[in-house]
DNA sequence: GCCGTATGTTGCTGTTGTCAACATCTGGCG
DNA sequence: CGCCAGATGTTGACAACAGCAACATACGGC
């Protein structure tokens, strides 16, 4: 029998979900190590399994962070749907998948690190897939607001997506890499004041 | 004596400048491998020098990544400067910062990656100042434009900064990351065009 | 009750970051 | 000119890591 004393006591030869179990050991090493920091065998330990038992469940390190990646631009999809839901005037609907986009880098840091870092060649179709229904939402959102206005000042829909895109995404981006004084930003109001002025 | 550069067959024990030689092949080694695929004896291989030669130069990968990234902010505030020069309304210097900056990204990729992924807390004084230095050249055209149209919507000119800052960032990362086709922005009109409408 | 398969383990190889001890060169000082 | 101190480069070592292979165990259908 195994010793008795261990916090997950290994009652079982078998983890259960040991898939998920290492997903979410990998957040918390991300958060005290960073990217670079991360180790499979880390998050094995963490775990309390072997160091070879994460292959069962990822073919590589590289697939483990694309896992965390793809559930990242899923929850990113979510959040930015939900927001909009709220909203009827296609400006409010863009202006609110701005404000979650933020919310979410800030609430999911390392998840949102992760999406933006790993190389997107060695993501999974599903993964993949994810992420563009992430940016088709935005392109979308966007699109009703050229509809709804017809400035005519910018004619591709793609590039008007790509360039409000970066708004949000370069807030985020600066607020993670602790380029902004964390105290400009501590509160939901200054935060959502930030993204507002970034938004623009 | 023939430059550093030269295919110096190993000809002196000594190498006369590894420090910079290191600092190139690190670049190429990032543009084949990205920064997980960097190594320092990969460097030292690349240069033709024993693989703990760079800890004289380096105390350790961290510091080599930081020493890359202080020269990229120094390049970054040189080119911002040098856009800015040519113009002397607040808007269009302001608006040439953002051109400049998006346009550094993209001619030094690997450069810029390292710059907004190295952890702050690794990084010299030294390339701390720098980082610092090019953000301020920044704030100063931001709080110029605002001097010169009194808004008075956005109060703050840190936060004004900021939001301005996110556009082109935001798109830089876009572009590196592989989130935008390329054939968005293979020309430097078409990477004009979509920097114009980012910064809005 | 039995067996195929999914899951977990142990052991191995090659690479890496980093350190310590040693070797070699360069510049200054007599 | 000769010599020594410090700067620079080398060799060898260690622990941690990614990934592979062979083996062990448990689950689920028959």
């Amino acid at each position: 029998m195994p010793p008795p004393s261990a916090p997950t006591p290994k009652a079982t030869y078998h983890h259960g979900d040991l898939r998920t179990a290492l997903l979410e050991a990998a957040v918390v090493a991300l958060r005290e190590g960073g990217i670079a920091g991360l180790s499979l065998r880390d998050c094995a330990r963490r775990v309390g399994v072997s160091h070879a038992a994460p292959y069962r469940h990822f073919a590589s390190k590289d697939l483990l962070l694309a896992a965390i990646a793809g559930q990242g631009f899923a929850w990113l999809a979510a959040a930015g749907r939900a927001a909009m839901a709220g909203q009827r005037d296609p400006q409010a609907r863009l202006d609110a998948y701005g404000q979650a986009y933020v919310r979410f880098a800030v609430a999911h840091p390392e998840h949102f690190r992760v999406m933006f870092t790993a190389q997107i060649a060695d993501c999974t179709e599903a993964d993949q897939e994810v992420a563009d229904a992430a940016f088709g939402l935005l392109r979308d959102a966007v699109a009703a607001v050229q509809a709804a206005s017809p400035d005519a000042a910018i004619p591709d829909a793609d590039t008007a997506a790509v360039a409000y895109w970066s708004r949000p995404h370069g807030l985020a981006m600066l607020l993670l890499d602790g380029r902004v004084p964390p105290e400009a930003w501590d509160t939901p109001q200054k935060l959502a004041a930030l993204v507002h002025a970034a938004l623009g």
